[in-house]
RNA sequence: GGGUAGGUAGCGAAGCGGUCAAACGCAUCAGACUGUAAAUCUGACGGCUCAUGCCUUCGGAGGUUCGAAUCCUCCCCUACCCA
């Protein structure tokens, strides 16, 4: 019932950072082969922001190459730790989530990740089910099993430690909590993004002490966000979230840089190896214009995530706007009401929310900014136009009909 | 518990009694260029104003002063050192 090995190997190490260590996966592999048992491949999951992008997509798609193979997948909802909130990465103000919205979140989170997923060997836990369960003795065993000096071993630690910044003694236990999940779910494999290879090593080392066979740890490339330098991340803004509408995964994915397309035909894609090698040579030696790459990783991305018909009506929309110039198709509407004060463009802007305040509108329109109907706006008290509707542009992105 | 250095706009970081809505860098937004970009260049970047101007901001609360981000008092927060 399953693959045989070597195929399995092929497989699951394309597109992987490291696999640690790389004999106990082929052995467990093996192993679960001759006993005709899945491998557990545990994949943590963050509900604080419920929204999915490509950047997650990328370690998904890995887990469900795992579900091809006959393995089980588990998504563990980190719902318990993101109740106190997650320490990694800078921001400590990050808002603690009430057991209820976590839960909402992880229940979006959950579909959202079965569009990659396979619906078949499929489990989702929440860690709240046996972390909530500890008491305090238990925690205090736990942690006894780590030293700080091993934590401080954490990139992320090291670099804060060094600054002077901060570090809370319970984000020491965030990487014993993840380990916990592994050690009860008793994971043979977890994936990650590489930022994420020291909380998985701990989850190795737990499990030994809880007398289980340590899990293998596989890490994936993080996926460089829209702007060319940070990691995907909601809160740099630079994603292209999975329910993104086709339009926005379209527009997006061609506004990236073109240093980017590669990466992401490998790590976002089901371009076949072949394909990808292809693809490299034409990009390194220019015989592609990037721009249609860039078409092709946008198309393919939208027919991913949609089908093909939306992918196609995103790019003709994308042209319509970008390379014709003219409007899209669908434009949002803004209906003027007179009691609202509106009595300008600049007041209209606000009203709209097309500009944060007046001073904005005013700036925009200083700057040539705003157009009606395709006309410039150079004066910011120009009075609006007196037919029953015309369409306002502000930049390049952000078009409104205003209905009055 | 004691000591030292700090807390400034989205972030980083100057300023240390008036010329401070607060230098500079990043991010952001708009424009030019383009392939839709990236890079580059230009401009903007607390709010209200056509504008001189006015209003609200420099951890918090008070105070000194004609005048405070800048001085004083108390408080809160962070790092480091000593115990």
């Amino acid at each position: 019932m399953f693959p045989p090995l070597n195929e399995q190997m092929d497989l699951v190490k394309r597109g992987t950072t490291e696999i640690i260590p790389e004999e106990d996966l082929a052995r467990k592999i093996e192993k679960s082969i001759k006993t005709r048992k899945p491998l557990n491949v545990k994949l943590g999951c963050d509900p604080s922001r419920p929204d999915l992008h490509l950047g997650h997509s990328v370690v998904l798609r890995k887990l469900r190459q795992f579900q091809m193979l006959g393995h089980q997948a588990i998504l563990i909802i980190g719902d318990f730790t993101g109740m106190i909130g997650d320490p990694t990465g800078k921001s400590k103000t990050r808002p603690s989530l009430s057991l209820e919205e976590t839960r909402k979140n992880g229940q979006s989170y959950f579909e959202q990740a079965t569009k990659i997923l396979s619906a078949q060997h499929i489990t989702m836990l929440y860690n709240s089910e046996w972390l909530a369960k500890m008491s305090f003795a238990d925690v205090i065993q736990l942690a006894s099993k780590y030293t700080v000096a091993r934590m401080l071993e954490r990139d992320d630690f090291t670099d804060r430690y060094k600054a002077g910044e901060p570090i809370s003694v319970h984000e020491f236990l965030y990487p014993l909590a993840q380990a916990m999940d592994s050690v009860v779910i008793k994971a043979d494999v977890e994936l990650g993004g590489s930022d994420q290879k020291f909380n998985l090593l701990v989850g190795r080392d737990i499990q030994k002490e809880f007398g289980l066979e340590p899990q293998v740890i596989l890490t994936m490339p993080l996926l460089v966000g829209t702007d060319g330098k940070e990691k995907m991340s909601k809160s740099y803004d630079n994603y292209i979230g999975i329910s993104d509408t086709p339009k926005d995964i379209y527009g997006k994915t061609l506004r990236i840089p073109d240093s980017l397309i590669y990466s992401y035909f490998e790590l976002t894609t089901d371009i076949p190896n072949k394909e990808l090698k292809e693809i490299n040579k034409q990009f390194e030696n220019g015989s592609a214009n990037p721009r249609d790459l860039k078409r092709q990783v946008a198309r393919a991305l939208v027919e991913l995530y949609y089908n093909a018909e939306l992918s196609q009506k995103a790019e003709e929309e994308f042209d319509r706007i970008f390379v014709d110039k003219s409007l899209p198709d669908e434009v949002k509407e803004f209906q003027i009401r007179t009691e609202n004060g509106i009595k300008n463009i600049a007041t209209l802007l606000v009203s709209a929310s097309l500009a944060s305040s007046k001073s904005d509108a005013r700036r925009l329109i200083e700057q040539g900014g705003v157009s009606i109907d395709g006309e410039k706006v150079t004066d910011i008290n120009e009075a609006l136009p007196t037919k029953r509707e015309f369409v306002v542009k502000v930049g390049k992105l952000r078009f409104l009909k205003i209905l009055q």
